[in-house]
DNA sequence: ACTACTGTAACTATTATTGTTACAGTAGTA
DNA sequence: TACTACTGTAACAATAATAGTTACAGTAGT
């Protein structure tokens, strides 16, 4: 189980369009080269981003732009926007046998915990602002 | 991204096994039938549980049994065993471009939130104890 | 020898991820 | 108007994980 690398290469796109946005024009083969992958596949997350308000693309000759503060974009709106999760974090057998007593119970018992772990580690991708993760890459290009 | 139900079943594997060990013998057709899962992937959840020194099979005519007190067993414990996870939660593109600035220092930039994000999330499963869910379960089982 | 199991191989189906090529559509430009 | 440079997306492939199944050899006790 892993959370997938859209995830990774969203932020990473957003802080590539915040550093270069005004000496170049970003297009998706330009994102795709500071990241490595296809350009379909930074298309693709772009896409997503505009859907969720993120960015957005004025015209193709204009290029990629953000589209709210970066204190306003955290990690957890690009985890959902790019689609990085299914509602439950935790699978689930999905028929327990309720005629057994434990199989009954089973989600009474777990579901509170599981609940609780998912609530605090979407919490955790809340509290990281896209702005944070620019002003931390400006202090290490300082040197 | 989901956790793979392995972590669900193995829980409900001890929790089957803690409330009727007295009253049946535990084979996996027992566990399959309260879980309603086949018996095969019982099989192989206690398979790993076994290598990982939480259950042990004395013998096929005497059943599963948990070989640590319920008290030394987190669902942390399960989540490795069952081999729900593979170092690293977040993924990551392989190859950011290290001669443009941002591909150079991405992985400086994240590696440290997300370790910080696992690290947390890892110990809320170490918090949960089996003897703790399976007073839940009694308490449940009271009314 | 028989019985009741486990352990595991071999296979299938389904889904997600990551990647690729190809191409229609569109916004500006010459 | 034709051209250029892009986006958006379909279609496809490869890989891997999950979840499930059948089958059967091996083993511990009876």
């Amino acid at each position: 189980m892993k959370i997938s690398s859209r995830l990774a290469i969203s932020i990473h796109t957003l802080l590539a369009i915040k550093s270069f946005h005004e000496k170049y024009k970003i297009t998706s083969d330009f994102l795709a080269s500071s990241i490595n992958v296809n350009p379909v596949i930074i298309r693709r997350i772009i896409s997503q981003l505009n859907n969720a308000g993120i960015t957005e693309i004025i015209s193709p000759k204009s290029g990629i732009s953000i589209r709210r503060p970066l204190e306003n974009i955290s990690v957890y709106n690009l985890y959902v926007a790019v689609d990085c999760i299914d509602q439950q974090l935790f699978n689930f057998h999905t028929n327990p046998n309720i005629s057994c007593p434990v199989g009954k119970n089973i989600h009474e018992v777990l579901d509170g915990h599981f609940n609780k772990i998912q609530y605090a580690f979407e919490s955790m991708l809340k509290d990281i602002k896209i702005s944070t993760l620019t002003n931390e890459l400006n202090d290490i290009l300082k040197f």
